[in-house]
DNA sequence: ATGCCAGGCACAGCCTGA
């Protein structure tokens, strides 16, 4: 009897350090298996990177590393990503490691860490708006693809009020800014769908909570990990969610995986 | 207005994150 297919999986963490958060890492991808994983800050140069344990868990990976901050890797479940690019165009002198594109399971998967740009405004408030100009320039070409497309990271935004516990104590943070927000929502504007927020209009969800002032224990979080779908692959849009028992761990990174389902 | 926590690196106090 033929058998259901399941769902395609793919999730997006913010591991905050690929090194000590390793054990984390395994336990939810045996716990969780999605079939594509999107991690950001990886916080290791590309020899460090733990691609024996990882491949021992099943996953082929693609990855760029960084000494100390940044790093980006793309994970497949049974097969091996095969890379697009692994720059934002636009940008020749840029050498942060927050960008890779890959073929992963019939989806071109696009792993970003945006930009955090505080303190704003300043010059790294400035090289945010400038990624996100680059990212607007690339996601048009990639949004209008005849071919499934996701786009989905650490976006650093919180897209509206709604996305945030409390916005009184953020209102000058970089990521509340309209400069920030309007970039954000001129990429939706081009058709991306934002999973999260189509699959639960009406509901508070988010994905990471400040290790600062309690934020965990009194569920003060904030929604800036996001899944964006171009609309060939929206329409296979079944689910999503938010895995919160790895931001319970003890020395849990300060973000939870965001992830959605997506018919084969 | 600032520090609050946490990881990484120069392994000792910085810098960065959000």
């Amino acid at each position: 009897m033929p058998r259901k297919k399941q769902p395609l999986r793919l999730a997006t963490f913010n591991i905050n350090g690929i090194r000590s958060r390793l054990p984390h890492l395994l336990q939810w991808l045996e716990r969780e298996r999605p079939d594509i994983a999107c991690l950001q800050e990886l916080k290791a140069r590309h020899e460090a990177f733990p691609r024996a344990e990882i491949e021992a868990a099943g996953y082929g990976a693609l990855w760029q590393g960084q000494v100390s901050w940044n790093g980006v890797a793309i994970l497949a479940r049974d097969s091996e990503p095969v890379e697009s690019r692994r720059r934002l165009p636009g940008e020749r002198e840029d050498e942060q490691a927050r960008y890779l594109e890959a073929a992963v399971h019939g989806i071109m998967v696009a792993c970003l860490y945006l930009p955090n740009g505080n303190p704003q405004p300043g010059p790294k408030f400035d090289y945010k708006l400038r990624w996100m100009d680059r990212l607007l320039r690339h996601a048009r070409s990639l949004v209008a693809s005849e071919h499934p497309v996701a786009m989905v990271g650490d976006y650093n935004v919180v897209p509206t009020d709604f996305d945030i516990y409390n916005p009184r104590s953020w209102r000058k943070d970089a990521l509340l800014q309209p400069e920030s927000r309007e970039r954000y929502a001129a990429l939706l504007a081009q058709g991306w769908t934002d999973s999260l927020r189509t699959l639960f209009p009406d509901e508070q969800v988010f994905t990471f909570w400040d290790y600062f002032r309690d934020h965990w224990p009194r569920n003060a979080g904030l929604r800036i990990d996001h899944l964006l779908l171009n609309p060939v692959l929206a329409k296979r849009l079944k689910a999503a969610g938010v895995d919160r028992w790895v931001r319970g761990l003890p020395k849990a990174s300060d973000h939870a995986p965001t992830w959605v389902e997506l018919a084969r």
